[in-house]
DNA sequence: CCTATAGCCTGACGGC
DNA sequence: TGCCGTCAGGCTATAG
């Protein structure tokens, strides 16, 4: 489930709750969701420390704590975290949980175990080291940068855009969404692509993924002119009354409209 | 470099 | 009610 916008929001929610409290243990109740790490060692990692601040690149969220090292968390398909006192609000998936000393608790919740959660000595060498691309709403991420990112690619422009080392955050559902806005077929090999149509597409990014933190901060509903809201096959596109279409591009289920993303063969 | 595939997991949903 | 197949907004390893 969770993009850039979804991280985002988890990460200001980190801020407003489980900052400057006392660590006073962690539990681990599925061990599969820390990779390589031990129980103990996330516990050592954090016990006795506070969270001081955070840090978000793409989907990857990082909490600093007072001199040991980050938290370290991914959400994959269906992670969540939930803070709160009364362990009756303990979520039902809940696989790490983050002790405070005024007995509140941040509980990390995955149903599907595909997210992880573990320790990283700095988010810069992770992102490094993970070669991830800039994050989108990030000052550097500007449209010199991203012709030069695409620049050579000839790999179908959904596939580069779903690629965390293009760009880092974007993920099946705003991919779609973003080259619905910009009338692209979501095959057009990146190199057919014009100036004209990167342009769009770069600045149909940003605002979208915006708008989609304020929705998603607000559990407000999906815009209405949008393809997130007609993801159906046989659903009429609210922009131009065409035929929501369903492919697969990627491995990863495609919707577009047939009629205002026609696909570009050959210039 | 690029694509396709399988696999990691669990639960919700629709059809019979 | 139960069983079965399909699907899900992520990502990696592998093969061709």
């Amino acid at each position: 489930m969770p993009e850039l916008p979804e991280v985002e929001v988890y990460r200001r929610y980190v801020e407003r709750h489980a900052l400057r409290k006392s660590v006073t243990g962690v539990s681990v109740l599925d061990a599969r969701i820390l990779g390589d790490l031990t129980p103990r060692a996330l516990n050592r990692g954090l016990a006795g420390r506070q969270f001081l601040g955070t840090h978000r690149h793409g989907k990857h969220l990082f909490v600093a704590t007072d001199g040991g090292p980050w938290l370290y968390l991914h959400f994959g398909m269906s992670g969540d975290i939930f803070y709160y006192r009364g362990k009756r609000d303990r979520p039902r998936f809940a696989r790490v949980l983050v002790r405070f000393s005024d007995s509140s608790e941040l509980a990390y919740d995955d149903m599907r175990l595909f997210g992880v959660v573990d320790l990283v000595d700095d988010p810069g060498t992770f992102i490094e080291e993970r070669g991830l691309g800039p994050d989108p709403l990030d000052r550097k991420f500007t449209l010199p940068v991203f012709r030069r990112i695409l620049a050579g690619r000839k790999g179908a422009i959904k596939s580069l855009l779903m690629s965390q080392q293009i760009v880092a955050g974007l993920g099946n559902l705003y991919v779609d969404e973003i080259l619905f806005r910009t009338a692209v077929h979501p095959q057009t090999a990146a190199d057919l692509l014009t100036a004209a149509d990167v342009a769009r597409v770069f600045r149909a990014i940003r605002p979208l993924l915006l708008k989609m933190i304020i929705i998603r901060e607000a559990g407000a509903p999906n815009p209405p002119r949008s393809l997130i809201s007609h993801r159906e096959e046989g659903e009429r596109c609210p922009l131009c009354g065409g035929e929501i279409r369903r492919t697969v591009v990627f491995g990863r289920t495609t919707y577009f409209c047939g009629n205002h993303q026609r696909l570009v063969r050959h210039r």
